[in-house]
DNA sequence: ATAATAGTGTCTTTCAGACATTATCTA
DNA sequence: TAGATAATGTCTGAAAGACACTATTAT
């Protein structure tokens, strides 16, 4: 039998196999907190807890993982989020009721402000401020994702300036920093924040400034390729 | 409907799934050089190319996918590599001829010693030197897989000792630090590389050492958990 | 003694921590 | 002017880079 004979003769559905979701932990920063999307289960199973936006990948509409994962997150915000990665993927036997399931899950960051509108108008979907997750009775292993990409946060907080795409697309220093402080929990040093920002020139001026109270702060703007610069030395824990 | 009927009438085989394998990058510090082992691949699709070792998921022997890929490593290995970390999830509509498909892949580090009678054992597994991949014509995309791994592979050796678990329980700090060097490609500062090990105190003096031609070399043993430190700065690339 | 490899001493460089100081706004 | 917040100056400390030097073996 050559190649061609094997695949013509090949059927999929002849084997078991795990069922395959796509899930996302989407962050964004607002009223001074980190914020998690949550969506209320209308199905079966595990009807009715809250659980992480995704779903099944679609053999049609989907040529890849990041396209579900797009997809399903598109669905809940209406909009593309500008940060995107993939986290890791929890498979087994026991996580779904239906049976041996895989799911592949991503990390992605989003201003609060651009999807606002449209979560609101998504019955079934809510910000939840990651602190009173363990709160909640989440649907399967819900509740360990979001503890393994906050986790995962952490780290990048530590070396990178990624949380910034959890901020609008112009923002200040202070308010950066601010959201790095709450992602690792604890405050960090004023100086050394900016500073490594500034000599790895990271950020762009805008020319604008914000004023609330106080001196106004300079407005930024993340450079294209900002995101995927890491610093050679961790900011202490 | 409740949950229970929902789930007793639920049939996973009613809906389109995708192929779901489980493949490892396993690489072994072999005659001054790092290698990885391929296995020939025997039948439909891609037979007679090269490949990662690998398989699909057991929904009876396997409970998680860790379990599926230690199975797939003993089966080829005789033993259980002393590392095994998840990598990333390839999963697209074109990576295999068959039909949508998913595969979740590891990196895996092991002393090339201890397989080395049972590789020899199975026919179709051999080491191949990283440098020569590249020559070599692939299944699927597992040149990519390779690739990313190795990425991710020299990002751990500036920052952590993981690539020791490549090395034989009892080794030398200058076989630890070619390792390293071999992984990413550059030499190192002996005095920077050991001191940084030494302060963390990762690796426990076994008492005995190693004589080839000049001055003894001191063997060490990792600590239980060395594997899992991470230096806060970063070596030079 | 020489060659070879292991291991140390020590000065420089880099960059984060600490925290005081200055700058710029509003009320 | 006082209060608030933004931004800077500058000293200290920790850890890596560079590279010369010493130590221990075999021949």
């Amino acid at each position: 039998m050559n190649e061609q004979e094997f695949l013509s003769s090949y059927d999929k559905r002849a084997f078991d196999a795990p069922l395959v979701t796509v899930d996302a932990v989407l962050f964004t920063y607002h009223e001074g907190q980190l914020k998690v999307l949550l969506v209320k289960r209308s199905a079966h199973p595990e009807m009715g807890k809250w659980a992480l936006p995704g779903g099944f990948v679609s053999e049609t509409e989907d040529r890849s993982l990041e396209d579900t994962v797009v997809r399903k997150l598109r669905e809940k915000t209406g909009v593309i989020p500008p940060y995107v990665e993939q986290l890791y993927t929890f498979g087994g036997r026991d996580r779904d009721k239906r049976g041996w399931s895989v799911t592949v899950c991503y990390t992605a960051l989003i201003a609060h402000q651009v999807c606002e509108s449209h979560i609101e108008s998504v019955a079934d979907a809510r910000w939840i401020p990651f602190d009173r997750v363990g709160k909640l009775e989440l649907a399967f292993d819900h509740e360990e994702i979001i503890r393994f990409a906050h986790e995962r946060l952490v780290q990048k907080a530590l070396y990178s300036i990624v949380p910034a795409y959890a901020l609008p697309e112009k923002f200040t220093l202070p308010e950066l920093q601010h959201v790095h402080e709450v992602i690792i929990g604890k405050p960090l040093q004023k100086k050394s924040f900016r500073r490594r920002i500034e000599q790895a020139e990271l950020l762009v001026d805008t020319g604008e400034k914000r004023s609330e109270t106080g001196r106004p702060a300079t407005l930024y703007r993340m450079r294209d390729d900002s995101g995927s610069h890491t610093f050679v030395r961790n900011l202490e824990l």
